[in-house]
DNA sequence: GGTAGATTATGCCATGTGGCATAGTCAATG
DNA sequence: CATTGACTATGCCACATGGCATAATCTACC
């Protein structure tokens, strides 16, 4: 099933939003970058762009859910942000910075159809995936925590600030073409997280 | 000078690349958006689209790094961390949290001219510019809390991630179309930034 | 008043885009 | 082997975009 054109199109689609942003990916190009039929994208996507857009944001989101909680299931909070930290350096090394995270580059534009004009339902339809994704990246990390003993409150909080410390570094190591941010941000989050942990236990 | 046609593009651009991103933001869109004269644009900007996007993001920039740089100098840097927060909740919520960072936008798209095509040198140039800004912040924060004794390296680390949190969570705040994020990652910030100081005084 | 330079008006071009319609091809099934 | 339905090929449409060229208009300043 997989290779499939369908796939490859959505796939496709994830690698570009990932490098070039939303807007800035066409459905053309897509078909180009894939060696996909052209003609097809009517048949397996009926609802045109946004579709196939919706399609790649949900597979680029359980593509790093998935292994996220299994990861934090079976060792820990703390191996779960080491991975998802060594996940995001590798998107960026592998791309020599040029590729980051999708979820983000739909958070901070907007949907421009091809009429020119913005959408608003289609983009309350993006931000719906955008949000859920990001919400349940978190949710993995609140149960680690508490699992770990680490109050509900200050999970939760904790939570917010990894996903959004990460994204948001993710972002800075794009625009310095280096992977020091990661580093930083990583040391001081594992650190925060161990402390959290350890406050919890004492 | 302020109300000039010139500043008014510059100003519009600002503000169109918070709400839509970079490539979703056309001169022309600039153009109807500030009511200024199509056929000016390329008198004031010689170098098009690529110059306009240029000055937006140095003014944008400076905008939020002026006062921060000034409240840090004043009041310290769990102030200037504050008013940092404080001022990115009202941009999301003076938008119903449509508009965010240009920086971040710029940061998390690549140009694409008019031809169509990536041009890498215009998204060196941006990216410089971007990664700059991202700098002068974080350097503001970091001798704001070397200037509480906090070690140079920590200093370091911590104002990435002050940095890199906020920017996160106001993207994240657009997908949930709700400020609760920047809530959560205000505490965590504030409270570690506390910590550390308090220690380098210890 | 007139003249030079800065600013604006307007149309054109080549090109790209998303969506669609029509027709063609292919594979599995009867 | 024929037929049916899924998939693909290709061209077209209306429209937007950035850049430019030419002409008109303002605005100092002499």
């Amino acid at each position: 099933m997989t290779g499939g054109t369908r796939d490859r199109m959505v796939l496709g689609a994830v690698d570009l939003i990932r490098r070039r942003g939303l807007n800035a990916t066409s459905v053309r190009e897509v078909v180009r970058h894939t060696g996909t039929p052209r003609g097809s994208v009517g048949h397996h996507f009926p609802r045109g762009k946004l579709q196939l857009v919706e399609e790649a944001l949900n597979f680029a989101g359980t593509e790093v859910g998935q292994p996220l909680a299994a990861l934090v299931e079976a060792h820990g909070v703390e191996a779960g942000l080491r991975a998802f930290i060594a996940a995001w350096r590798k998107v960026l090394e592998a791309s020599a910075f040029e590729a980051g995270c999708p979820v983000l580059a739909v958070s901070v534009e907007e949907f421009v159809a091809d009429d020119g004009f913005p959408n608003p339902e289609a983009q309350a339809r993006l931000l719906d995936i955008a949000e859920a994704i990001f919400a349940r990246w978190r949710e993995v990390l609140v149960q680690g925590l508490e699992k770990e003993g680490v109050p509900t409150a200050r999970a939760a909080r904790l939570a917010t600030l990894v996903i959004a410390s990460v994204e948001g570094t993710v972002a800075l190591c794009r625009a310095s073409r280096s992977a020091d941010a990661l580093d930083e941000v990583g040391t001081e989050l594992t650190a925060l997280l161990a402390g959290a942990i350890a406050a919890a236990r004492g």
